[in-house]
DNA sequence: TCACACTATTATGTTAACAATTATGTCAAC
DNA sequence: GTTGACATAATTGTTAACATAATAGTGTGA
C-alpha cells in the first residue's frame, strides 16, 4: 500500500466514499428538481453515470428507498418516488413538529459565524432569485432549513431532515403547481433577523409559519 | 404460478416480505435487549439463524445501518450499534421535539377503539412489571410509543419513531445503569388517562415530562 | 385498422465462485 | 512468561455468469 503509514488511519476507503457520494448527489438532483418524481433510475444508466459496479449501485438504490426517496418496484427497477397527498401532508406534519424546535435551538447554539453563514446564505438566495436562476435558488432554499439543523448540532435530526427536505423538492414538484411559491426568501430573512436578535421563539414560530405558507400553497386537495 | 388470478396482484412476492421481516425481527430483538449493543452480527450466523442467502442478509444490514441501529465496519462485520452520551442526548432531543406533537395529534384522531387498546395495552404493561417479565415489559414500554405514532396516522412519524425507540433501548442498555428505571408504566397510564379526556395538551405535556424523567434516569456524563 | 398472441430483447434478481482483508493460533526468541 | 512474527483459518467484499421476469416489437387474424 503507498499510503505514507500515519495517514492511513486517516484515509477513508474511497469505495465506501463512493457509497454515500453517489445517495448524497443523487439527494442533490432530487432537490434541485432535474430528478422529476417518477424518473426511472436503471441500473445500468447508473453505473456509467457514477463509473461503478452495478453492486455499488444496487446498495445505493436500497439506501435511498429507505429514506423514501426512490420507490423499488420488484423486478421493475427503481423509480424517483411520487408522494401522495397524504403522505405530502404527513411530511409537512412531521417538519411542523420538528423545524421549529430545530429552529429555536439553532438560535442557542449559533456561533457569531454560524450567523455570518447564514446571512451569506441569505444574499445567495436573493441573487439567486434576482438573476433567474431557477434551480439554484431551489436549492439554496432547501439547504437553508439543513443549514439550520447543522447549526442546531444534532445529528439525528440533521439526518431526518435530510430526508424531509429531499422529500418536500418532490412534493412541489408534484403539487406545486404552475405559481411554485417555493421558500419565499423573505421567510428566510426574518427567520435570520431573528437569531441576530438571539429570539429562538421568535425563530421557532416563524418558522413554524413559514412551513405554513408552503403547505397551504400547495395543491393538496 | 399455482395461485388465483385475482390473487396475484395482491400478493406481496415472500422475497420482499423476508426483507422488511428480517430488518423488523432484529428491531424487535435490540428492542428486547436480546442483542445488546456491540454484539456482533455475523453473516453467516444470520444466514443460518433466518435461512435465507447472504446477499439478503447483506441487504438487511445495510438497511439496520441506514436507521443506525446497526454499525457497519468496512472488511470487519456489522455490529449492534453503541450509541455515544452525545448521541443518545440527540436522540431524546429528537423525541422531545416530537413525541409531545405525535401524543397532541393522537389525541385528536384517537377512535374509541384506538383508547380501547391503549388501555389494554397498559394492563398488559402492568401484568409483565408484576410477574417481573423484565423483557416482556422493556418490549412493551416501546411498544407503547409506536402505538401512539399509529394513532397519529403519521407514517412517516411513524417510521421515524421506530428507529428512535429502537435506539433508545439500546440507549437504555449502555447508559441506564443498574436501576434501570425504564419507562415507568405509571407514566404511561396518566396519558392514557389524558386521552380519555381528550385532552391533546396535557397528553403533550404529560410525554414532555416522561421523556424527561427518562431522560435524566440516565448516566449521561 | 385494431386487437391479440407470441417472440425477442432488455433489465432485474440470484447464485456461486473468487479475491482480499482480518482474526486466530502456533512457534520461536527474548 | 510474554512478546513478536508467521502461517492458517474464517469472514467479508467483489465480480461475473446465470435465471427470471417485464417490456417492446412483430406478425397474424379478425
Amino acid at each position: 500500500m503507498p499510503a505514507a503509514p500515519d495517514s492511513i488511519s486517516q484515509i477513508v476507503s474511497p469505495d465506501e466514499v463512493a457509497e454515500e457520494d453517489i445517495v448524497e448527489r443523487i439527494f442533490e438532483a432530487v432537490v434541485e428538481q432535474r430528478l422529476p418524481p417518477g424518473t426511472k433510475l436503471s441500473e445500468s444508466a447508473l453505473c456509467l453515470a457514477f463509473g461503478v459496479g452495478r453492486m455499488r449501485i444496487r446498495r445505493s438504490l436500497l439506501l435511498l428507498s429507505s429514506r423514501e426517496v426512490v420507490e423499488l418496484h420488484a423486478n421493475r427497477g427503481a423509480y424517483v418516488a411520487s408522494p401522495t397527498a397524504k403522505q405530502a401532508r404527513e411530511v409537512f406534519e412531521a417538519r411542523l413538529a420538528l423545524e421549529p424546535t430545530i429552529a429555536r435551538l439553532a438560535v442557542e447554539r449559533a456561533s457569531p459565524e454560524d450567523i455570518a453563514n447564514l446571512a451569506a446564505h441569505i444574499k445567495m438566495e436573493h441573487s439567486a432569485h434576482h438573476d433567474d436562476r431557477r434551480l439554484e435558488a431551489i436549492r439554496l432554499s432547501g439547504q437553508f432549513h439543513i443549514l439550520l439543523a447543522q447549526i442546531a448540532s444534532n445529528a439525528v435530526m440533521l439526518r431526518i431532515m435530510k430526508g424531509l427536505v429531499t422529500r418536500t423538492s418532490l412534493i412541489i414538484g408534484i403539487f406545486g403547481g404552475s405559481s411554485v411559491a417555493n421558500c419565499r426568501d423573505d421567510d428566510h430573512e426574518r427567520i435570520v433577523c431573528a437569531f441576530e436578535a438571539r429570539d429562538g421563539q421568535a425563530a421557532a414560530d416563524l418558522m413554524t409559519e413559514h412551513l405554513r405558507v408552503i403547505e397551504s400553497s400547495l395543491e393538496l386537495g
